[in-house]
DNA sequence: TTGTATGCGTTATCAC
DNA sequence: GTGATAACGCATACAA
């Protein structure tokens, strides 16, 4: 590792010599509410400037107990999704004088150790990110207790005393359903993804739950081996390989746009139905793809500037830290 | 910020303390490859346990004057590429033992507040992962010399001194036309993004050479207005409406995947052209849908695996800092 | 308002 | 191999 020694940071005490004062009014000067004359401030900050001096945050960290940095643990870049709301989720924390360490969770470095690197890295909070991590490893003797605060991003919280930010399953299938109940479709069946996440199965369970207040009780379930687009195609195959005309359901909703694209492809590439005429379908995410006119898919969308927004008041300790569930919104287009 | 005083974390010299030794021998304990003795370590590795001890590498860094972070600069979450490379990059980050800080390049975070900021963290390095940044601010005077090493990912340099790593457009684009060529296509057409990123010229131009190289001088350039699948196929909406069948392009190259995504749903469903037997698609980057059934996108896949590779060798001083430039790979599909 | 002493937890360097 | 001294750059508490 190449360390940073070509040219040497100007400090404090150099700046106090250069200014003519002591350093501690420089750090005064460089402390928003501290009580200092303006001429003292007038000319430490000339000074400063001269020098190209500004407070070295690795020190003040230090001093001061607090890192204003917060890891981001992630462990699913292959959902698209993530992007979108990575981007809110840093600019939310910069504007709020924070800053994001972005911990990649995979078969190298597990949710332990980056927990542990976290901690040693002294990070104020610790975002969950949509990852799969339970309870168990949590009570190792290994991790002490003096972890810094978690909070779940997009997903339940599988831990005790960690709250959750998550969207509003409930709400999102019920919306889904009246919509779909509205339009006149009679046979929904339902496509997961691979996992058995509780998030994912909260989503199946009220779509059944809220058809059958409807006096649906005949769902069809469809299961993708994972949440690509080809696994859609394939699990849709298999269904309508095996599925009479007669018997088949007339609305199909995927448990992500992901899912959704390829199921699309393939009803009307493969078997040349129409969409939503001979089987409508439903996504969740509101992917941007699905946007264009080649899908024009009905969709529901996380409200993710308002989850990020709970859980950075959370971290800021503005708001109680417990598990909040925040409504989307119903996004309708063509595919319905 | 909620401070982190729950318990407070147990200090090298309370483990030493508890072994019985000075807080020297408990950091040479933790120092692999330091001289002590199996006793001592062991003595020390228990206490260590008991107290739930682990180095704090916020001291660490500040006396080392080496973070081991690595500040990741982005402007454009728009482009759903941008996930599975930071992906990669966190991930061989993490195996260096370095961490990343990902840094969100907006309207109220440039790159000189950016720069600023990642310098008062004392961070290692910072890497511009496919942001526009032009050499003139910083040779402001509010940017000091004790900026930290810079290293540009996936797009040109464009300051004086830091370093590239990029795909070899030259070799990209002649791989493609050849294919392109060989196929029996005569008729080209490019479609650009919005932006004149001298990445992007550079495809155009190079995509022009080489059809000149062949003998053929006439290339028809759509522009869309920003890299989404909508303007995509606005783009090719307006250059189809108004070109006769007779005088069409027989492939079309854009610029990105998600550019050719929305060209070939506008193809296909507007104008009702068989892709690629009236009309072929040329992409790149290849993103992972277009390997659906749907698409079958032709495209160019940029090694990032080795692109990152090579920055992190860099950062690390490995091998010298200097522009790389790094062929990728043709990925033939059915869409040529 | 300003200056002084002390602490944050670690590493580097030197004696022993 | 081990312990001691100094230093990293800043913040807090207190005295002037």
């Amino acid at each position: 590792m190449r360390k940073r020694e070509t040219v040497k940071r100007a400090t404090a005490k150099e700046v106090a010599a250069a200014a003519g004062v002591s350093k501690w009014t420089v750090i005064r000067a460089f402390t928003p509410g501290s009580s200092i004359t303006e001429e003292s401030k007038r000319r430490v900050m000339e000074a400063a400037a001269a020098l190209n001096y500004s407070p070295n945050l690795l020190a003040r960290s230090l001093a001061t107990n607090s890192t204003r940095q917060v890891a981001v643990f992630v462990d699913d870049f292959a959902n698209p999704q993530k992007l979108p709301v990575l981007e809110t989720l840093t600019e939310q924390l910069q504007a709020a004088g924070l800053v994001a360490m972005l911990i990649n969770i995979n078969n190298h470095f597990d949710h332990v150790h980056a927990l542990l690197h976290a901690d040693q890295r002294q990070v104020d909070a610790v975002i969950l990110f949509g990852t799969a991590f339970r309870d168990e490893t949590l009570t190792d003797r290994q991790l002490g207790h003096t972890l810094p605060p978690m909070f779940v991003l997009a997903r339940d919280s599988q831990i005790e005393g960690v709250p959750a930010v998550v969207c509003d399953a409930e709400l999102a299938l019920r919306d889904i359903v009246n919509h779909l109940y509205e339009k006149g479709y009679r046979r929904p069946a339902f496509m997961s993804g691979a996992t058995a996440l509780s998030t994912a199965l909260r989503r199946k369970q009220h779509f059944t739950e809220f058809w059958a207040e409807k006096g649906i009780e005949v769902v069809d379930y469809l299961s993708a081996e994972k949440y690509s687009a080809e696994a859609g195609a394939i699990s849709v195959r298999n269904y309508l390989s095996v599925t009479a005309a007669a018997d088949r359901a007339d609305v199909l909703m995927c448990e992500n746009d992901i899912l959704a694209f390829g199921a699309m492809d393939e009803i009307r590439g493969k078997f040349g139905l129409r969409i939503p005429e001979e089987i409508a379908i439903v996504g969740f995410d509101n992917y941007e793809l699905g946007g264009s006119h080649a899908y024009s898919l009905t969709t529901y969308e996380q409200p993710r500037h308002e989850m990020v927004r709970a859980i950075i008041a959370m971290i800021l300790g503005t708001v109680e830290a417990e598990t909040v569930t925040l409504p989307g919104k119903l996004v309708i287009r063509n595919s319905t």
